[in-house]
DNA sequence: GCAGCGCTGTGATGCGAATCACAGTCAGTG
DNA sequence: CACTGACTGTGATTCGCATCACAGCGCTGC
């Protein structure tokens, strides 16, 4: 039996019996992949739910004029395409490789087939989407009723919180672009550029190159609302 | 044994065996609300799990200098709240009835026993979970991408087919104030008036106090994108 | 070297939609 | 009945942010 640990370190996966997570690890097909290289496109046939090993993805929506917004950028651990479990849907948004990544996949007929054996995978899938709804409402309501500084606050804690631990001055590696930041935020490349200056010049930032320190994470906070 | 039938209305419980029906029946609590009543607030703790049996149920989020957003319109069979499955959180937002309403409750503790004793039941919340999920990306995309008439023309054709069937012309019985519809789209009350009143000069819609007829669907299609 | 390219900062301009302000309608109520 | 209060339509003005335009990088590769 292959070892399974890199399992363990899925949230959704960590605490399932052995036994299922060898059969988890059967199932999975792995991927090695580069910078900039597309994992799946929206409207493509949906063959199943993914995962990050290791790496970042981000999950993108595009119009049709070209511009595109970044739903979230998924840290290992992640799920991603989840939307699909239990139904069969193209993929509703692209997913791209910020950085060199490793992805897993399970399809979703042998995924349905363990879930149906295994009430306590059902369960931790039920909390793993239930967070996600969580959060796309609330981002849902930044986008309506937040203006782009609270916004970007709003998105540099939270890379700060998902990133490093817990640190005394919480610090951010961008592995993407200011205009991937900004299609993070909701805004424009420019616009991110002029926030992020005028947080530097009160203060309350410091950022060099794709490291942004936060300061005052407290004056931070008080934005988001 | 009481009568069940009224759940089976409920898309997620509908394909249940009757025991099973007959003890979801037992563990729900059922209320009835007049027009504004409110059901929870955000912030309040969790009690459990709600579905719309008949009626309308707003979902919103407030920001702290009082604008709100209306997350979705509840429909009669949808779940809402969802989000606190096996998560032990405050209400994330705000559920309000639109009109008089009979919403039912089932608590957090007693689903999850029902959930972990069968799988069927744990299929359908993951569905359920993920076409929400699918639906609150979307409108991520739609907020911070789209434009208002884009929006517009969006919740509109969502509210047609969420109410009637297939209707030649379909009508839209708004049950809420311009400002609500507002708060749907994600804009302003005087925002909204105007879009209508331009869509309407030009033969798109037609309305008269709370009803709207989408005269030319295929244009509004043509706006989503 | 320097040509080409992708990324970043920053100024000037324009537009969409929020805001402000007010008038008109309607339902309910004393 | 007038009278209040909640809702709607509309114009005028403001403002945030997108857009446009361009200059300064730091690359890679020839």
């Amino acid at each position: 039996m292959k070892n399974c640990d890199y399992l363990k370190a899925i949230p959704v996966f960590a605490n399932l019996p052995d036994a299922l997570l060898a059969l988890i690890d059967q199932h999975t097909l792995e991927r090695q992949l580069e910078k900039g290289e597309t994992i799946f496109m929206e409207g493509e046939a949906g063959e199943g739910f993914h995962y990050v090993i290791a790496g970042q993805v981000k999950i993108i929506k595009t119009s049709e004029d070209g511009r595109e917004h970044i739903i979230k950028v998924m840290q290992p651990g992640e799920l991603f395409a989840e939307v699909l479990l239990f139904n069969s849907l193209p993929y509703p948004a692209t997913a791209i490789a910020v950085e060199s990544a490793r992805v897993g996949m399970i399809r979703n007929i042998d995924l349905e087939r363990l879930v149906l054996g295994n009430n306590q995978l059902a369960l931790q899938l039920i909390k793993a989407l239930s967070q996600r709804l969580l959060y796309a409402q609330q981002k849902i309501k930044n986008l309506a009723l937040d203006d782009v500084l609270s916004r970007t606050a709003e998105v540099l804690l939270r890379l700060a919180g998902e990133q490093v631990g817990k640190e005394k001055t919480p610090e951010i590696k961008l592995d993407f672009s200011r205009q991937d930041l900004a299609s993070l935020v909701g805004t424009t490349r420019e616009t991110v550029t002029r926030t992020l200056s005028a947080l530097k010049k009160d203060a309350i930032i410091d950022f060099e190159g794709n490291r942004i320190r936060l300061l005052d994470v407290a004056y931070l906070k008080s934005l988001v609302s």
